[in-house]
RNA sequence: GGAGAGGUGGCCGAGUGGUCGAAGGCGCAGCACUGGAAAUGCUGUAUAGGGGCAACUCUAUCGAGGGUUCGAAUCCCUCCCUCUCCGCCA
């Protein structure tokens, strides 16, 4: 969420900074609001300073035994009976109006940082390095025909049980995608990762303290009886994990890893990405997420782009690193970099991480703050998919695809497999 | 699902309708004492919004929302949440 300050003494920078998100936003009437509540709160209060004068006044004549009856108390009674009467209709004008502002607050997005790339969409992002040697053949099969051949899932029956874009792994399926999570963790941990196993389904704050209500419900599966939604990603109980805190400034930065399934309804992406694992209604993630002093988030995105990366690295998976433009970036992000692994099978980079700076817009939203000399201030959030599993296991399996049919693994997953290939069974 | 108890500051915990943003304690910070520390003493220590360069000041907040009253943490109503026991259950 943007600060109500900024919209009432500077929207035209709101305006032109929405601008580079290719928005177009007239921000006048939402001004005007903003103002006119400031200016309510101004009179409300004035007025409640006075009926709290006469309120003291009062218990001060009766205490000293004036007669409650007497018309001068009755006069001052009457004063302060007027007064209730004009703060009550002003206050509930001001509530109006603040909910009416707090409303569409929280439909705009955050503005992209100062050096974020400008561009209108994906067209114009920024590639700004590469790792590995992308692994090239004309033989190499898609994952999907490599898990089919090695009965590593099953889609159709999948299909029976739920429906379409849900997946079932099954034997050394399963077992490769307890591994990679396990190894994920494992070296996240190493890091100082603090674990984190969170719930899945989150409430309605939850999802609107890190940006995903009110717009996007239309995403995520809810549970109507219970005011619950099953989580699109782990961003989002982690975010409420400190939600109304504050944080001292010396156990800054909070750095969580977390493990857990991710719920998406894919609404309007039919059609594509049907087969494997890499569109899924549910899927697994392993998520890195900080809370981090505003001074330091700089320098905490690069590292937890890094520690994304390390993962990749890891497990010998080439992948080039994107730097979102500005009309491409999420709603709740100032910055972004996607980690693009290379699928041989494929023939393409495909996203396997995102990593965003959010500066304040999530700590706003669900009021976190550390402390200062004076006042609160609020922290900054960033996180990073680190990494989502089922897109890696795609990325392993065509990247040690094997002439005979067997999958050769990356050294790292060996101990947490306990074999160094997948064969037919 | 059934029965009961309870929601007050970072935590514990008091609070008779009137100077209560809230005693006391713990914790934390600063100062004093000390060779250093412990102990002790003193002082300070909520959040949000508004005004002021600042010192400071105004308003709101004792789970939430209403009500009674000149005045509510305290009285009334509604709702929410948490805990305990029983039942069911991994």
């Amino acid at each position: 969420m943007l600060d109500q300050r900024l919209v009432r003494e500077n929207p035209d920078l709101i305006t032109s900074e929405l601008g580079r998100r290719g928005m177009t936003v007239d921000l006048t009437g939402l001004q005007l609001i903003a103002q006119q509540q400031r200016n309510l709160e101004e009179q409300r209060s004035k007025l409640q300073a006075e009926g709290n004068r006469i309120g003291k006044e009062v218990g001060q004549l009766i205490k000293n035994g004036s007669d409650p009856k007497a018309s001068e108390v009755a006069e001052m009674r009457q004063q302060g009976n007027i007064i209730k009467q004009k703060v009550a209709v002003l206050e509930d004008e001001e509530k109006q109006l603040s909910a009416r502002l707090r409303e569409q607050l929280l439909t705009l997005p955050n503005l992209p940082s100062p050096d974020c790339p400008e561009g209108r969409d994906e067209s114009d992002n920024q590639e700004r390095r590469r790792w590995g040697t992308p692994r090239e053949g004309e033989d190499l099969l898609e994952h999907w025909e490599i898990g089919e051949q090695l009965s590593l899932f099953e889609t159709e029956r999948s299909v029976r049980i739920a429906q379409s874009r849900f997946v079932t792994l099954t034997g050394q399926g399963a077992r490769l995608e307890r591994a990679l999570i396990n190894f994920m963790l494992d070296l996240h941990s190493a890091k100082g990762y603090k674990e984190i196993m969170p719930p899945v389904l989150v409430n309605s704050a939850s999802l609107t303290g890190s940006g995903q209500l009110p717009k996007f419900a239309e995403e995520s599966f809810r549970c109507a009886e219970d005011d619950l939604w099953l989580t699109p990603t782990a961003e989002v109980p982690l975010t409420s994990l400190h939600r109304d805190e504050i944080i001292p400034a010396e156990q800054l930065p909070l750095r969580y890893a977390a493990y857990s399934p991710c719920f998406r309804r894919e609404a309007g992406s039919y059609g594509r990405d049907t087969r494997g694992l890499i569109r899924l209604h549910q899927f697994n993630k392993v998520e890195l997420y900080w809370f981090v002093h505003p001074d330091h988030s700089q320098a905490a995105h690069a590292q937890i782009t890094a520690d994304a990366e390390a993962v990749l690295q890891s497990l010998e998976l080439p992948y080039r690193v994107i730097e979102l433009c500005t009309g491409d970036l999420g709603f709740s992000a100032s910055c972004t970099y996607d980690l693009e692994v290379w699928l041989p099978g494929a023939k393409a980079f495909r996203e396997i991480s995102s990593c965003s700076a959010c500066g304040d817009f999530q700590a706003r939203r669900s009021a976190i703050r550390t402390k200062e000399r004076k006042g609160t201030r609020l922290i900054h959030t960033l996180n990073g998919s680190g990494l989502a599993v089922g897109r890696t296991m795609a990325a392993v399996l065509e990247t040690g695809q094997q002439s005979d049919g067997s999958v050769l693994l990356p050294k790292a997953l060996v101990p947490y497999f306990g074999k160094d290939r997948i064969q037919p069974e």
